[in-house]
DNA sequence: ACGATCTCCGTACCGTGTACCGGAATGCTC
DNA sequence: GAGCATTCCGGTACACGGTACGGAGATCGT
């Protein structure tokens, strides 16, 4: 699994790809394309969805669309831009309904956000493990912004505030589902199953845990590794943190002046 | 920069790495080792820390020790193994004072935690982009969990909640800590400053952006995109994080059954 | 002195992104 | 219809990655 970097490409490129802003419209010579970038993106999404971030090779993608690998640069110029193409190409999955974050309590409209938001990385969990420090700025993460935006509008808040609490909820969908997909992710990379994994590592710890030094950690550690090794856990962690969240934003709509 | 994961190596190999379990005691043949795992790990963090985990490989690692890179496989099993004991040696940075995690106004030890997980990625900001779906159970893992378990102890909180209220905070700071990062990581990687790159980019998206599809992102972008460039706006984020966080804490403290 | 055992490491294999260049197909111009 | 600019396609090659394999030399117990 390798971290890929959003916006690496040259901007003005990567801008008139996201955006698909047309080249020449007239007819040209030359052979007519068998192929375009909305394919070469659809064979991406399928080939990452399935197999992960670190299966995403030029040569794989090409190879699933039956051409050769050098092929994919007549359309795309690099990774990195195929990459940007990737995640705003999924984000065009949120939101299906708009009406869900702009009407309702602001407690629904930012449920929804996170669920939204929790969902998509289910979906696609390679979006995870994109460093979007410049973010693709294409039709679909605008869209995003704005719808979310929107559910944190009118309650008061600074524009500033306003942005600020959306990264936080969206932040902290992140860090919840990497939790989640990471051992799932492990499973895959390893072949070892998480039960079997603690089955080889529990007898070493086992011999080296003092329980006399790590106390909390011995009381704690066992109730909490049973009950949230189940099939809801992660349900759960989402569930708990997501409640903390929304409690202290209510404290925060209640008196906007205390931030 | 490439995600890793760690845990990928044999468990009780691993295990016995970590702990430092000592072989045999008795004198062998055999040449004396002019290498071990500590310095091994100490340069590869070094090389981590300066140039990122894209640039951390068995052969830089060596190169830095001088010595031929398949000699680090004498000491090491292999890389995935080499990132089990890079995170849990700088694990031991954190809480050089255990009081501060336990004594104190249980608000303030929580802050001490994210203030310590947040200092510690920005040291280590490799640490971020390790998958630790498989944590590598080391003595400062273990002494980690350990603190900050007692930092949420004696509030009237479930074992489970305590395990959840921890994972929460420290998943938010990941979470936080990780956007401020990727800025950072990707003004190396593109070698683009974020101005120039926003100055590059800016033209195009304004032939693109529709106002009147996007108004609520019209407005609240231009002034956060202002307010939040500045040199302190990752402790913006950070702080505004941490008190929504924390006030939902308090709700809960208040009422433990409410979840 | 011998043999077992350990450290060190050169070579090699496969996989990566992609620069470069040649060959084939196409439509515009004359 | 001929010529040609333009475009698509893809084979080859390079530098870099992790690490399997096997050999050379050092050091200990016997």
């Amino acid at each position: 699994m390798a971290t890929e970097f959003t916006g690496t490409g040259d901007p003005a490129r990567s801008m008139a790809l996201l955006w698909r802003t047309p080249g020449e419209p007239v007819s040209r010579p030359g052979p007519r394309a068998g192929l375009d970038v909305d394919r070469i993106v659809a064979a991406a999404v399928r080939l990452a969805d399935a197999e992960g971030l670190s299966a995403l090779s030029m040569r794989r993608v090409a190879a699933e669309l039956g051409v050769g690998a050098m092929t994919l640069y007549t359309h795309v110029p690099g990774k990195g831009e195929l990459v940007d193409l990737m995640l705003d190409s999924v984000l065009g999955e949120l939101y299906p309904a708009e009406e869900a974050v702009t009407s309702g309590s602001w407690r629904d409209r930012l449920t929804t956000v996170a669920r939204a938001n929790w969902d998509l990385f289910l979906r696609h969990p390679w979006a995870l493990h994109l460093a979007t420090g410049r973010p693709p700025l294409g039709p679909h993460l605008m869209r995003k912004y704005e719808l979310e935006l929107r559910a944190v509008d009118g309650l008061g808040l600074s524009e500033v505030q306003m942005d600020l609490l959306v990264t936080l909820v969206t932040g902290f969908v992140r860090g919840t589902v990497g939790g989640v997909q990471e051992r799932a992710d492990a499973e895959r990379v390893t072949g070892l199953g998480e039960d079997q994994w603690w089955a080889a590592t529990e007898p070493y710890l086992a011999q080296v845990f003092d329980a006399e030094r790590f106390p909390t950690a011995a009381r704690v550690g066992p109730v909490a590794g049973e009950e949230l090794q189940a099939a809801f856990a992660p349900e759960r962690s989402f569930a708990f943190g997501l409640e903390r969240l929304l409690d202290g934003v209510a404290a925060l709509v209640a008196d906007p002046a205390r931030s």
